[in-house]
DNA sequence: ACCGGTACACGGTAACGCTAGGTACCGGTA
DNA sequence: TACCGGTACCTAGCGTTACCGTGTACCGGT
């Protein structure tokens, strides 16, 4: 999509995707469709698998591979404790930013309604 | 400051300069001060100057130079037309992110608050 | 003569997401 | 048999962005 959602996206696509293994493990390629079924932008595969790649050598997820019936191995996800612990730490920085952020919209609106 | 917070800045900084500029003009000096006083992270001086030379090449804002007593005569960036459709552009994907983070924010703490 | 505050600018670095490819397994169809 | 498309993963090179450290210059006070 926009090179704005792109640039947007650094630093908060790691959250995003730590938060979405929070509530279940997955593997790359289902985590891919889910954020294009949730329309979080055309996210790109690659983009995605580098993350894992990355959140892994972190040590935020703990990694197992899975056979499939469809195509080859999956290797699904999880969150361990350290990357709970790294996902909350997320959730503080993106509060306080987001708290900023919204200040400064309401005052940007109060003068420049529906320009 | 934290590694989180310089990352989930990126795309998001320029942003906030327009908005900071659409309330009045100012100049970088003037501007990373502000942003110190609200409590913005430790943003680095460089990067408020990169960031003012970047959007005034892609014509979002316009300058004047005016002589300072104290110094150095100052750059005063004025948001232009062209920087307000930016900084409507940037408030409409803010919102999208926002919204959609928000969301996985409250189903990740239904499962695990306070942990 | 010196120091600190004001004000701007630059080069090199690290991190991140994107693009554009490639590999491999499998079932269905011509 | 040959081919295509869906599943599933991986990689190299690129552009953008914020950071760090440093340098320049003007000015008033001591």
């Amino acid at each position: 999509m926009g090179n704005q959602m792109t640039e947007m996206l650094k630093g908060t696509l790691e959250g995003i995707v730590l938060a979405i293994l929070a509530r279940r493990s997955a593997y790359g390629y289902e985590i891919t469709a889910w954020l294009r079924d949730r329309g979080f932008s055309d996210i790109a595969e690659g983009t995605i698998y580098a993350l894992l790649v990355r959140v892994e050598q972190r040590g935020f997820v703990d990694v197992e591979k899975v056979p499939s019936e469809k195509g080859p191995p999956r290797k699904v996800y999880s969150l361990n404790a350290k990357g709970r612990d790294q996902l909350a730490e997320f959730w503080r920085t993106w509060s306080v930013l987001a708290e900023r952020i919204e200040q400064l919209h309401h005052n940007d609106n109060q003068h420049d309604e529906g320009a």
